[in-house]
DNA sequence: TGTGAATAGGAATTCAAG
DNA sequence: CTTGAATTCCTATTCACA
């Protein structure tokens, strides 16, 4: 099915870049060599709920589900509070120490935070390892992390 | 200055009723006797950051920020915590008792959760009082101001 | 500035069709 | 059940004006 591969597209270039209307989605998808229209974005972004927030600085641009936000950030803090044994950063990485068998879970909560500055998150049984775009946004996601145990 | 005022309407009526489409809100105004145009919707919506969000149910509906959501989330778990004595509920109401000097505090914030299922929320020094409209709502809100607590 | 009227522009749906 | 083309519907902007 080709729904499915398209929709995961989707989620990574709303994270990746900043897309303000559907023909957006349809140009970037066309240089990924998968061809569709703007209705068929239209139903894919009913389907996943997204949303078109107006922004700060005057423009739109196409975000994910509050809702849903919302809820992954409260279970990534209740798993972080939870399992959390000490937290490291060098360079543009960061790791998490956490209690043996929620390395996976933490990993994926991460992940499905979409965080746009995150390059990439893997957990293996005790240790969750997240890269960082740039060195300032490693910086900001150790503060996240911070806050959430905090909060 | 109406702008203002209208605005307040806006909020009112996305916590109240369901609106599917700015002319909705158009339609509503106009029964308060606001007389405005979808334009000028569309003007108010960038300003406050409203967002259409799909639903579950396969229809739409106007909202507020997501971010602003859950900032006013955050901040309301964090009063909890620092203030909470204890909770009790009565027929359709809600009365929360806190640490002195709280109350005003507490109360701000849980209606600017823009909770639907709310009627109106009160706080003195120490103690805030919430009605919601329904008694089934007023389950549903103590089990969220516990999970606020718990999480 | 803030607004309405008109219009352009973007998004959702209908209507085939695979 | 999924899609594209065409269309309708809805939203944003432009332009004139208070």
């Amino acid at each position: 099915m080709r729904k499915v591969e398209r929709q995961s597209h989707l989620r990574q270039l709303i994270n990746n870049t900043n897309i303000e209307r559907q023909d957006d989605f349809v140009r970037l998808l066309a240089q990924k060599h998968i061809e569709v229209t703007q209705a068929t974005i239209s139903r894919d972004i009913k389907e996943m709920q997204l949303v078109k927030v107006p922004t700060a600085g005057g423009g739109y641009h196409y975000s994910f589900p509050p809702k849903k936000q919302m809820d992954s950030e409260k279970k990534m803090r209740r798993t972080l509070r939870d399992a959390f044994i000490s937290m490291n950063a060098q360079d543009n990485m960061v790791v998490i120490n956490v209690h043996p068998g929620n390395g996976p879970a933490l990993a994926t909560l991460i992940s499905q935070t979409n965080d746009e500055s995150l390059f990439a998150t893997i957990g293996d049984d005790a240790t969750v390892l997240s890269i960082c775009k740039t060195k300032a946004a490693t910086h900001e996601f150790m503060n996240k992390m911070t806050n959430l145990l905090a909060d």
